[in-house]
DNA sequence: TTCATATACCTAAACTGCTTAGGTATATAA
DNA sequence: TTATATACCTAAGCAGTTTAGGTATATGAA
C-alpha cells in the first residue's frame, strides 16, 4: 500500500505521541504491526523524514548502544507535540473529507 | 487541503462513476461542493490527470460546445468502471488502515 | 466601456516526497 | 558460509502535485 504519500510525517508524530520514544527500526516494526503489514516504510522514506522532523525542531535525539549496535532514539520536543496533535487533526478532518466523496449518498442525510 | 496526493485519479474515477459523463471544469466544481470547500483541484493537475485516464484507456472524450465554449464530456469505459472499483476498494482500505494509527487502541478489541 | 469574475480548456517548470538501489556494520540461525 | 534480521545512511530517479503562465468567451458591475 503506497497511498500513504503526504503522510509519514504525520504517522510518525503520532506514534511518538503515544510511545515516548522510538528508534528509525522500531517505527517501521510497529506501523508494520499495527497497519496489519499494509503500510511498509521504506528507509529511503523514513530516515530523511526523522533527520527532516528533527532539523524542524520536532524531534530530539539520543543515540544509544544496544546488544553492539547504535539506535537512535527519537521524542517529541514540546513543539513536536503540538506538531502531533495539529497534524493528527489534519488528517482525521482529511479522511472525514474523503468519505463524503466516497460517500456522497450520505452528504443528503 | 493538499493531502490528496496520489488520489485524485481515484476521485476523478469516483465521481465518473456515479455521472456518467462530466467535463474538466464541472469536476473541479463538484468536488469543491462535495467537500465542502475543502478539496480544490488546481487545473494544473486536473487536465494532466483527465489525459492520463484517456491514455490508459479508462475514459472516452466526447467535446461539446455549449453556450459558444468547447466542453470535454468524459465518461468510463468498461476498463475504467472496473478501475473506478478497484481503487476506490483500495482508498477505502487506506482509510480503514490510517484509522488503525490514528486509534490505536480499538486494535485491541 | 472597461474591468473583474466566471467559464472552459491547456502546458511547462519547479517542487515534494516518495521508491529504487545502493552502501556500512553486527548478530544469529540454517 | 550464507541468508536473514537488526540498525543506520544517502543519491538518483520518478510521479504527481503546485505555480504560473497561456487562449478564449460570457456576464455583471463600476
Amino acid at each position: 500500500m503506497i497511498l500513504y504519500k503526504g503522510n509519514l510525517d504525520t504517522i510518525i508524530l503520532k506514534l511518538l505521541s503515544e510511545n515516548d520514544k522510538m528508534y528509525g527500526y522500531e517505527i517501521t516494526k510497529k506501523v508494520k504491526e499495527l497497519s496489519h503489514n499494509k503500510i511498509i516504510i521504506k528507509e529511503g522514506a523514513l530516515y530523511p523524514a526523522l533527520h527532516r522532523l528533527k532539523s524542524k525542531g520536532f524531534l530530539e535525539v539520543e543515540t544509544l548502544k544496544v546488544d553492539n549496535r547504535l539506535r537512535k532514539y527519537y521524542k517529541l520536543t514540546e513543539n513536536g507535540n503540538k506538531e502531533s496533535i495539529t497534524k493528527t487533526a489534519e488528517l482525521k478532518e482529511f479522511i472525514e473529507t474523503m468519505q463524503l466523496l466516497l460517500n456522497p449518498k450520505l452528504s443528503f442525510k
